[in-house]
RNA sequence: GUCCCCAUCGUCUAGUCUGGUCUAGGACAUAAGCUUUUCAAGCUUGUGACACCGGUUCAAAUCCGGUUGGGGACGCCA
């Protein structure tokens, strides 16, 4: 059992084709079959190495490893021979504009397609015209190009967009006037835009690329496109690769087109990102550290990265975002907007402030049980209430209203920033 | 215009093939509550769907026909 992936090189892996590439690698791992992975450069105008380079890049990042590579591009001389062949033959004709391109004869006939999704799908082949197989540049066209590559790589099950449904009559004439024998079609739903139609990048983002730069891990994407047009039942939405593949198969896929959610996508994102480890996490939002220009801050030491994370792990959808969040460990003094600073600090706060420096520069153990019982013994003797300080202090501290929890933030700021920030905050009252 | 595909909560889906166990289940989103030092997370509960019409049948989300709606294809693009 053999399936391909067929993506041309003249644009970015779009997330449809990177579905249609996940359902096809499914299947063989599931089958125990190959996947071959075929260049579709026929088009030397539009096709670009840039993009070859980040189709193939896009899907080492997803996990899809290939068994074959194969190139369109250095197979012209097999397309212009069975292109011969026809002729010889009378099953295909040349143009009789001079122009040297190769074209076959449609014969009115009745095919069926046996889809292992749809079931049966007739076409009449005298409603469809004669078709290109050899340009006059004497590349040839996909249709014919696609026979001859499925057909000499054999390829045993054709898993593609339902867009292509209509190419199939055609690719079955030729399939025949050929003499080559059939192969099994299954054609999965394509993935519509939140409007309603194809995705497209004014509704959002439809480069693999793009989610891979917005901060997704490569399994979120991966789950999430897997759980548009199939089901692994028992109400389980979470599911790795390896465990999707004993129990995948074509014919449970839908026939229905889904509609791609962002929301949905960025919920398995942050399961993701909540069930790894702080190591692992730290690896994954390096990259997005480093572009923020964080990693080389001079007063930060990066082996304290992952307990930080696991800080703010739980509240983060995207790799961007948890990375967003670690500002305040990377600068040296921290930003208070100034609405901010009206409402926490319209008035005087030195003296809490005092007496939690005070509190906190005494403890020889600068971790988070005793920083709490530092700064509820401060509460009791200032007689406030943990909330009248506990917020001026993460906003001192931060220069955030929000965070993680007050005591373990405070921890993996270390005694000496807590300090050097509370006297910031108590400077700013004297002005 | 011609041809083709599709039709369960707003969205992704389970159930459809093999009609009854479906007063239709789960997830996202949404609303309320609990928890809480904030925001999240988590937990509990709620709102919410078989497009419509007809047929077959004791019985239809499930089978058949039509209507409507949505999507796709009709390139010397792939």
């Amino acid at each position: 059992m053999r399936v391909r992936f067929a993506p041309s090189p003249t644009g970015y892996l779009h997330i449809g084709g990177a579905r249609t590439c996940l359902f096809n690698w499914l299947y063989a791992r599931a089958q125990g079959g190959q996947f071959v992975l075929r260049i579709e450069d026929t088009d030397q105008a539009r096709s670009k190495k840039e993009y070859l380079d980040e189709i193939l890049d896009s899907l080492k990042w997803l996990g899809l490893n290939w068994d074959e590579l194969h190139f369109q591009s250095q197979r012209f001389d097999v397309y212009r021979k069975y292109a011969k062949k026809l002729i010889d033959e009378g099953k295909a004709y040349l143009a009789e504009d001079g122009s040297g391109a190769i074209i076959a004869k449609m014969p009115q006939k009745m095919v069926q397609i046996d889809d292992l999704i749809h079931g049966p799908i007739k076409f009449d082949t005298g409603l469809i015209k004669d078709q290109v197989l050899i340009k006059s540049d004497q590349s040839p066209t996909y249709n014919f190009a696609c026979v001859i590559d499925d057909a000499e790589m054999n390829i045993t099950h054709i898993i593609r967009g339902d867009d292509h449904i209509s190419n199939t009559p055609k690719q079955i004439i030729i399939y025949e006037a050929l003499g080559f024998g059939l192969p099994k079609f299954a054609h999965i739903p394509m993935i519509l835009g939140a409007g309603g139609g194809r995705m497209s990048k004014r509704a959002g983002a439809t480069a693999v690329t793009e989610y891979r730069r917005m901060g997704f891990l490569a399994e979120a994407l991966v789950n999430y496109l897997m759980l548009l047009g199939w089901s692994p039942g028992n109400n389980q939405e979470i599911i790795s690769l390896s465990d999707a593949v004993k129990k995948f198969d074509i014919a449970g896929a839908n026939k229905t087109a889904a509609t791609f959610d962002m929301n949905k996508l960025l919920w398995l994102n942050s399961q993701y990102i909540k069930s790894r480890e702080p190591e692992e996490l730290a690896a994954l939002a390096a990259p997005f550290l480093s572009e923020k220009g964080f990693v080389d801050a001079n007063n930060f030491d990066s082996n304290s990265i992952p307990s930080i994370l696991k800080l703010y792990c739980e509240r983060a959808t995207t790799l961007v975002e948890l990375a967003d969040a670690l500002k305040p460990f990377f600068v040296e003094e921290v930003k208070i907007d100034e609405a901010v600073r009206e409402k926490f600090f319209a008035q005087d706060m030195t003296k809490e402030f005092s007496v939690l420096k005070e509190k906190f520069a005494a403890l020889s153990d600068f971790s988070a049980r005793p920083i709490e019982e530092a700064f509820r013994s401060a509460v009791t003797e200032l007689g406030v209430t943990t909330k009248y300080l506990i917020h001026p202090l993460r906003v001192a501290l931060s220069g955030k209203t929000v965070g993680p929890g007050m005591f373990e933030f405070i921890e993996a700021l270390g005694q000496q920033r807590t300090l050097r920030r509370i006297d910031s905050i108590v400077r700013s009252f004297k002005k």
